[in-house]
DNA sequence: TGGCGACGGTCAAAGGTCAC
DNA sequence: AGTGACCTTTGACCGTCGCC
């Protein structure tokens, strides 16, 4: 279908991701066909996995199948291109169903009640934005871990092209690599503050109609939304060490009771309510990627953000709801209506709280901005997030 | 994946150890799954077993457990290979229906399918907490209007039974009646302000659960959520006059632009916000009054809420889900599933900028309170919203 | 047209789950 | 703690499609 690597035959060629015997080449890639299958397979389900260690899982022939995370990833790394991937495969005709084509086909087509099955048109939608977000997400969390050059300004580096479809020509950066469980100090927090602010705007770029509005709009959304998605990534992809402790990926830790070198004058510490208030709630709703990501979406696309032009709402208003929509479909198409409806309500709920937070930490922002002889506050930080 | 026997089907096929039906061909041996499983297990773990007596115990489906020595010895004996047995794999996650938090009343059957007609038990009680709420929310707007009171401190409000009940035997107040619209004065929107926060107390003791907490549960509930029930209450009742005024329902209005007499020298007007963000989208939503007193409810128990004891607040989730779910089949039963997903999802999210809008509120009268000479904060009012 | 290579689909047999 | 009925995931194999 894709003559992507025209007239080649793989001689005694070894998978690219696990080092098996490479059946040909599969989605752009030299690959076993255990390796070709998975990767379709998560794709095309949208399924998605949390690295139950430290996201750098080794990923050979007798343990692939230990960690579905690091897997998938490697095969993004290596270069498995999820477009070489044909949805729309209705060609195969001689399998079990016969076309029922002319006849009765009318019979439950558009009763629009309720019943899953014969939700195809929405679904579809759904299914495929949530398919899309998931691979931005993986590769979000791939450049997470990458060298970054220095921050240009927030407007030029809006201007640019997300880094997001390069991640595979970006080189590791070894300080975001976990090696041992430490108290963070304040300089890890504030890398971690200016790449998960960096990341927000290369993630936001990804989204085609966040790069169709204005600049003035763009800003208004990332400086509403910055912050929020700071912190949600902060918690959601916190190593799980307990209900007490925020790990960063290189295995810095914030305390419930933060220790004195991260406590900054006049400021109350909002660490506990990230823990109390979104990390442990994500944990017991068992909030996965796909629908971490359509939360965020939801949240990027909010028609009351400051400064917002008004003729844009409707659109920003619009793009919200399709990720809501997605994401209530994923959710209950998973676990069912009932639980579905729950987790879902719960899930959107959260957002007061994490608002709530967001105010304080803004607040927090304006004392360090005053009393700023203790922690200067880093240009690109201010950029984003000071009203 | 079939290293041993390949492309077979055993049929009416025996396990090799046990004689129970056979599953399949397992580690290269027609076997059931409990011999399949066992055998797995005892490879991985590396338990050895010892026979209590000679070694040449009888296996079958009935006695199979007896000695564990003698099963596995018969396991290897009938040709289990445990060279095919792989690594550890991923974990998958739970594969019984959900395991969140349960709910006492147990959901009907088959709740995974979207079948309104299959819901009949929890929809019984979910049109029976939004009847309630209707109720309520009916005479607390008979109330609205009545002659209360001094208020005694809110201390005392929560310990004496709600108004609502005795609604009937409380004259109107006068100066609550619809006579012209005019701007409003400082001396209205505070005595409205006093108004709907007495009104929230009276309106919160009327939910059972509510009243079962503790003293400082019940406070630490209507701190955290009075003003937003004052703010949802001016908006969602200001009579209709265009999206540029909230009136009062005594005909006091407010502008987009405050008129000068109701602005505070150093704060931030939130009027306008008001308008945009919550009395414009609740009009366009079409929100109706049960669907209101939902929302409303399911905003009161937060289990956020800032000094709530911790020991509570799974309940005080428990009576948010339960307003939630009801919210929900409310809306869907009226207008379908499709549109009432949309409904829902678009009125949960205003919850966000409701929380940031009262944060903004909070930090206002922060500031009246240091410059106190221009307006004071009622007694009342401070005892219930200042932080 | 016919061979070839890369798609998607299939299903036995792996491993994981959790009420008992 | 151990068991096993029931569940998801895996991957070798096969049919189909589109290119030479």
């Amino acid at each position: 279908m894709q003559p992507r690597q025209r007239r080649k035959v793989p001689e005694g060629e070894l998978c690219a991701v696990c080092s098996d015997r490479a059946t040909g080449y599969h989605y752009g890639t030299p690959s076993c066909n255990g390796c070709k299958t998975f990767f379709r397979r998560t794709i095309v389900s949208g399924h998605t996995f949390v690295c139950q260690y430290n996201g750098n899982c080794d990923v050979n022939k007798n343990v692939r199948c230990a960690c579905r995370h690091c897997r998938f990833n490697k095969c993004v790394s290596v270069g498995m291109d999820a477009r070489a991937i044909q949805n729309d495969r209705d060609r195969i005709g001689p399998t079990k169903k016969f076309r029922m084509a002319k006849t009765e086909q009318n019979s439950s087509a558009d009763d629009d009640q309720m019943s899953m099955s014969s939700m195809s048109p929405q679904r579809a939608a759904d299914e495929k934005v949530i398919e899309l977000l998931n691979g931005i997400e993986n590769l979000c969390n791939t450049l997470r871990t990458c060298a970054l050059d220095e921050t240009k300004s927030v407007r030029e580096t809006l201007a640019s092209p997300s880094l997001l479809y390069h991640v595979g020509n970006i080189e590791m950066d070894h300080n975001t690599i976990f090696k041992e469980l430490y108290p963070a100090s304040m300089n890890d927090i504030q890398m971690w503050n200016i790449r998960e602010l960096r990341l927000c705007l290369e993630w936001a770029k990804t989204f085609e109609e966040f790069t169709k509005l204005s600049e003035s709009d763009q800003l208004a959304l990332v400086r509403n939304f910055g912050f929020t998605f700071n912190i949600l990534n902060r918690v959601f992809y916190s190593l799980d060490h307990g209900p007490d402790k925020i790990v960063y990926p290189n295995g810095a830790y914030i305390l419930r009771q933060p220790q004195e070198q991260v406590k900054i004058p006049g400021c109350r510490s909002i660490y506990h309510r990230q823990m109390d208030e979104i990390m442990i709630p994500f944990r017991k709703l068992n909030v996965t990627i796909p629908e971490f990501a359509a939360f965020k979406a939801s949240l990027l696309f909010n028609p009351d953000a400051c400064d917002l032009s008004p003729e844009v709402k409707p659109e920003i208003s619009m793009e919200r709801t399709k990720y809501l929509s997605a994401l209530f479909y994923f959710i209950t198409n998973k676990i069912g209506l009932h639980d579905g409806v729950q987790k879902y309500g719960q899930l959107l709920m959260m957002a007061p709280s994490i608002q709530n937070i967001i105010d304080q930490n803004d607040e927090n922002m304006q004392v360090m901005e005053v009393f700023g002889h203790f922690w200067r506050i880093d240009r690109f930080v201010k950029e984003l997030c000071m009203k």
